[in-house]
DNA sequence: GCTGTCACTCGTCACTATAGAGTGCTAATC
DNA sequence: GATTAGCACTCTATAGTGACGAGTGACAGC
């Protein structure tokens, strides 16, 4: 990776320059061009000498003889990190994201958040479903199925309702169901997923000394409820049909792949959990996702927190020629917006 | 609208080999290819007669001056209501139908449906989800939240949980709501939502007579949860992006058009809930759906069952032409296996 | 009523010419 | 030694051309 520096200051201002151009209009951008563009008194002839540094460098490279210099993911990653001077959101914006996302109920604050997203950068919005394992378990209840099969149901913190079925070894009444329900809410009631399940393995043990059987039935159930369960992991996508307008994504192959891979979820879900790790906002460009069908888009992305925890990111998705400088205060920002708003609710 | 017999023989049948000749390879049909095709023997010159007939019938159209024929959406038309000779699902496509459907849990029966669809025909595939007024009411439950609202859970008939946030205009506490549930279930489980709405008005009028505030509060109380809501209608699809494959679509305004419709859901629903009062297969092709996005599309629908009461649609979305001698009796035979399937596990 | 034929219309493809943008290199200049 | 001007060169995009093939409509003959 290339150190600031490494460049000298003019070779850096005209790289800023040519990326931003080229950000603008996405036309390969001579040395004309960038002469004229950036404060540097120079001729194109010097420009080009400079460029041809920059190409050696792996930072630009054009797209074939006689056209002008595009930047490289190299070059794109080396504007990101030194050269950007992010513009910040501008005050009509913020009250905009303000009122949309604290007007929302609380399960649409995720949908308006991914909505916003899109519609003001016009690209795809992406916003992760908080994650199960820190919200706090409220309540839960069991329902009698055929065939010794219980219908569990479980209430979060967010008020979010989460049902699954499980099979249990022997069937139970009615009200030896409303037993057990009633004894795990009061026992793990007001603990995250994640301690919660800790605390099933614990007492599953101690409880096997005491021998009440009924708490080790509604403890062992417990157990099947909680095992983990990865299904519910999602996310909500919007304006994904932005994406069909730009150039650099019009080819139908690439297209398909992208739109593919929006609807098998895994892999993106893959992708934005290694974006929940990071400190603050994380930016993939093209290749660097690791993940074929982004090769030609950049994902910008922040997380988002709960009672100061981080439970999701947000993001937008767009092609490797975006307007970062406004992208990503705008995604800071949001994340930002959309922990508050989650807090005020639960 | 025109009729089967205001055409004679011989135009029916080149007509009809004309369409299958053009959904096999999408390339206008000429006289000549027709004459050879056709079983009539006749010269290409007769057959350009009758050809031109068929265009001032507004059956089928040219291009351009020296391209062949292709049909026009009435051409679909009657050649899908008089002149279609169905194929019978082979044994094979059956078996996985019926496996694949049977196999999965139920509330995925919904997804495998939706995919099998779009997997055997590389078209899209979609499957409305049930409609909750005819689903068999099973059991209630109610949770207190802050400020006098009131979570309400309620499971039905497929073993598929709801839930809703009530604003109640008093706070009860957790006992109060117990007892309130637990006499609504007694009260009401085991009937049709649509019946459930019913009752409750009925009730709510006799119970204000006998003046038992719990019953009155348990009853108002179902009057909320119960009230219409719309927002739970929706539809799973799958293989969207096979779409993309199609010529015919590959215009980039047009594909966006699709697909903000299918993530809009409104106007597709719309469309769906029209083809839930059709008796059997119904089809739209181009145009007929009055539904823009859809104009260069056909989509092909069938009814589906559970308890001889037809609870949803399903069907496949592709270009006009498609193979509807296939994709018809798949359509069909899918509605009637998902609805056998879901009988089984209700 | 069917058929063969002929003139005509288009669309497609390969080829060519041309204009324009941009480069790299070299020699002159500051 | 850095900067610049100039020039030859390369490549793309665009438009125009002509040959070719597919297909048509019309008409005369069977």
């Amino acid at each position: 990776m290339l150190k600031k520096t490494e460049l000298n200051d003019r070779s850096q201002q005209l790289l800023k320059t040519l990326v931003e151009r080229y950000i603008q209009d996405g036309q390969p951008v001579g040395s004309r061009v960038l002469a004229k563009d950036s404060d540097l008194k120079l001729s194109p002839a010097t420009i080009r000498n400079v460029m041809a540094d920059l190409e050696d460098l792996g930072l630009i490279h054009s797209p074939h003889t006689s056209a002008g210099r595009v930047p490289t993911v190299n070059g794109y990653r080396f504007f990101v990190d030194s050269l950007l001077t992010v513009k910040p959101l501008q005050k009509q914006e913020l009250d905009r994201l303000h009122k949309g996302l604290n007007s929302a109920e609380n399960d649409d604050a995720l949908d308006m958040a991914s909505k916003l997203l899109s519609e003001t950068t016009h690209m795809a919005g992406v916003v992760t479903l908080p994650r199960q394992e820190l919200v706090c378990l409220r309540h839960i209840e069991f329902l009698p199925l055929s065939n010794a099969r219980v219908l569990v149901i479980f209430v979060t913190n967010e008020h979010e309702v989460h049902n699954r079925v499980i099979h249990t070894a022997k069937k139970f009444s009615t009200a030896e169901l409303q037993q057990a329900a009633n004894y795990l809410t009061s026992l793990y009631s007001g603990h995250s997923l994640a301690v919660v399940r800790e605390k099933v393995l614990q007492d599953m043990q101690q409880d096997q000394q005491q021998v009440n059987q009924s708490m080790l039935d509604a403890v062992s159930m417990a157990q099947l409820a909680f095992e983990n369960d990865d299904k519910n992991e999602g996310y909500v996508l919007s304006g994904e049909t932005n994406l069909m307008r730009f150039s650099e994504l019009s080819d139908m192959e690439r297209l398909k792949g992208l739109f593919d891979a929006f609807s098998q979820k895994r892999g993106i879900i893959h992708l934005l959990d290694k974006c929940i790790a990071a400190e603050g906002v994380q930016i993939y460009i093209g290749e660097e996702s690791g993940y074929q069908a982004f090769d030609h888009c950049s994902l910008v992305t922040a997380p988002y927190s709960v009672d100061e925890e981080v439970v999701g990111v947000l993001g937008v998705i767009g092609p490797t020629r975006m307007a970062y400088e406004k992208i990503i205060p705008y995604v800071d920002v949001t994340a930002k917006l959309l922990g508050a708003a989650l807090n005020n609710k639960s």
